[in-house]
DNA sequence: CGAAAATTTGACATGACTCAACTGGAGTGG
DNA sequence: CCACTCCAGTTGAGTCATGTCAAATTTTCG
């Protein structure tokens, strides 16, 4: 099988059990796909057609305010789904951008594929659900962050919980990520330093 | 049947179709309960054992930092599901608290229940799935209008957006829920009340 | 009515933003 | 191999949004 789409089914095999026919029955249904780096897997104002799961490379997801500013709303590494998901179920125009910040490989399945799927094996409602719960949760708790932790705090244990996501990007989208302004993170960074030699 | 039950029912109805036969099915696994105001129905430390729908009253979820400062994570009424997620899928004591701010009425299913609900009827994965998948939606917009909007923005936004909750909880409540103090909270409707003066 | 809870007020402190200038790589092309 | 540009990151001065604390006031409700 090919090493990209093995790479899905081990990340399935992980939350649920597929038998080996329905591990068969899955491939066709599933689409590969390169992006370079600055590509669009999602634009502002299209419509997502897809769930994509990414296989290796980096994105981020952002939304682009009145004012103009980027705001990132995730970033996405290899194993992680990505997508508008608002946009995706609805059908309606996408609110937010998702860009690839490395040359990225993915694979895509379209709606009409995915309502196949899900009847094929139902048991993939549950493995999209899982995914989708751990996802929400991860939420409720930035959130949370957000208020109970000031800019540094937030700064220091995203650094702590994602090493590789942190030294991959640069440092404005981290900022933003976080809901800062690169000044402003800049000179958090300072202070660290600073802290960690007296 | 049970009016409650009822309520939910036609809930699912709204999002997938049930036989009369899975209608019936369901409802001997469903528990009805009644809460008083001030009565949680998950503490943090405890193990979240069901999920929760409500079919009257109100509640919050709520997080209670190093400080002991109260951050409230999300509201519940009439019709929305509310529940310690992380905690009751990996079983694991919870970090929130939920908590009823009036009488409230819910009906609850074990997660045992609900496993033996999945395989009654699968199609309720799909349910589950798609409630998700609209709060997780709702969570990432909250993310970033929190970056992109000022406090009294996001004030405005959240009465308009949900009038019913914002005339029924105190306003510290919503100051917590918006991440801001009650003092400033105050302040802001102050000058939203000589703004719309002028 | 009285006590507790919620809200408001005001003085002051500070975290975080703005803006503009500067530094320092990483290409790129001559 | 240098000059040039572009982009990310840094700095610093001034400002604004929001927080803190303590007290006064209003509302709620037994």
């Amino acid at each position: 099988m090919n090493s990209s789409f093995l790479k899905l089914i081990n990340h399935i095999n992980r939350r649920i059990i597929l038998t080996e026919d329905e591990q068969q029955a899955i491939i066709p249904h599933l689409n590969l796909r390169s992006y370079l780096k600055g590509q669009y897997i999602v634009q502002e104002g299209d419509v997502s057609r897809n769930e994509t799961f990414i296989v290796s490379g980096k994105v981020r997801s952002f939304y682009l305010d009145d004012k103009g500013n980027e705001h990132i709303v995730a970033f996405g590494i290899e194993d992680w789904w990505i997508n508008d998901i608002c946009s995706y179920t609805t059908q309606t125009p996408a609110e937010f951008n998702i860009q690839c910040l490395e040359p990225t490989e993915v694979i895509q399945i379209s709606r009409d594929k995915m309502e196949e799927l899900f009847i094929l094996a139902p048991k993939l409602e549950r493995y999209f659900r899982l995914i989708i719960q751990k996802a929400y949760a991860n939420m409720s708790k930035r959130i949370v962050n957000n208020h109970a932790q000031s800019a540094k705090e937030r700064y220091l244990s995203f650094i702590g919980t994602y090493p590789d996501i942190a030294n991959r990007v640069p440092q404005y989208m981290i900022a933003s990520y976080l809901g800062i302004t690169k000044e402003f993170l800049s000179s958090l960074r300072k202070q660290i330093h600073s802290d960690a030699k007296s």
